[in-house]
DNA sequence: CCGCGACTGAATCATAATAG
DNA sequence: CTATTATGATTCAGTCGCGG
């Protein structure tokens, strides 16, 4: 079967989980009795490869009884069994009207009108392998404090495996953002044969609502559908102006910062070498390249463009030649490109 | 206009540093 | 070790502003 491209490369839903719906007729599902030294918890649930169903009532000592359900589903698998597309408003729909259907042939009734949203998974995916936007992608989450990590998803793989796992994470109970490679998160090799990066913004509970009423929205299940913009808006705006502002905030306040006055104070160590005859030391880029965090090139042509006085082009050339692969730019853009529309 | 100093940047030279 | 590259320093021609 042939991958539909669109269908991959847009904005859209992912996993999305739900709460608020009626069981109306439940007794098919599975039941399940916890008891500790506070409460009485039944649960009744479902067990299925593509939707998670749970309804519980705990009993506890004091009297008291709380309520707990959650539905979790993705629409993706519901229609295309695997999640490589995002959903759009269309196939979200499609996904709801199939999945009571699923659940109406296994005996179980659900009541959906009534329904909100706990937690949705928002999507954007490149037709790009990942280790090209190391460097990109670990600006976009280094001031995120603490939440950067390389996971190698296990034990015992190979390098390859390793490095196909990379994962960039920021996670907080609200709230996670991650990038990571979804091909290899694939378990069907030959339906993807790309190697596509997967950036993932999921809010949860409080998140969503606040995000939702940003837009002057609450978080019924209905309200989603009709106003299925707002996803495209939230994520927009969630990479614009904490993400992205984040990154160049850093690029500016940190990055530039360093380079620059390590160049001058490379400069000045070697003009005072000059002076008592000693050695000057040469390799100024090659020296910031190694020791301080380049990122782009360009940002070494600023500093020439301020600091060099006799040898502005010469020294850009010779940048551009020994340092031009560093085009992490480049790579940003290329990311951020679909909240700056040309 | 002319001539002078200040300033630029390209060309060239000299040497540190790296490649092979 | 030699060849090549990187880069500080010097030189030099062109340009600008300005007083005369």
């Amino acid at each position: 079967m042939e991958l539909d491209l669109n269908k991959i490369f847009r904005i859209g839903l992912d996993k999305i989980s739900i709460y608020n719906f009626k069981i109306k007729d439940g007794s098919q599902l599975l039941k399940s009795e916890k008891t500790t030294d506070y409460y009485t918890e039944e649960s009744f649930y479902l067990d299925d490869e593509m939707i998670s169903l749970n309804s519980s009532t705990r009993f506890y000592s004091d009297g008291r009884t709380t309520h707990f359900q959650v539905l979790i589903f993705n629409p993706n698998k519901i229609l295309h069994s695997h999640n490589i597309y995002n959903a759009d408003k269309t196939d979200l729909m499609n996904s709801i009207i199939k999945l009571i259907e699923i659940l109406r042939k296994k005996g179980i009734e659900l009541d959906l009108s009534d329904a909100r949203v706990r937690s949705v998974e928002i999507n954007k995916n490149y037709d790009i392998h990942i280790k090209e936007l190391i460097e990109a992608l670990t600006l976009l989450f280094i001031s995120f404090d603490n939440s950067v990590k390389i996971s190698n998803g296990g034990k015992n793989k190979n390098f390859k495996k390793i490095y196909q796992d990379n994962t960039f994470l920021y996670s907080k109970k609200t709230i996670s953002f991650q990038a990571y490679c979804k091909t290899s998160q694939v378990n069907d090799q030959k339906l993807l044969d790309k190697m596509i990066t997967r950036i993932e913004l999921e809010l949860i509970g409080a998140s969503y609502r606040n995000r939702m009423s940003k837009h002057k929205l609450d978080d019924k299940l209905s309200t989603l559908t009709e106003n299925y913009g707002v996803i495209e808006l939230i994520f927009k705006d969630y990479i614009k102006n904490i993400v992205y502002k984040r990154a160049v905030n850093y690029i500016e306040e940190n990055i530039k910062p360093t380079l620059e006055s390590e160049y001058l104070a490379y400069k000045k160590s070697n003009a005072s070498a000059a002076k008592i005859g000693k050695k000057q030391r040469k390799g100024v880029y090659r020296h910031l390249a190694e020791n301080y965090w380049l990122f782009d090139y360009l940002f070494l042509y600023e500093i020439v463009d301020k600091h060099e006085k006799k040898n502005k082009n010469r020294e850009k050339k010779t940048i551009e030649k020994r340092l031009s692969n560093h085009n992490n730019l480049e790579k940003l853009n290329y990311l951020m490109d679909f909240i700056f529309p040309q």
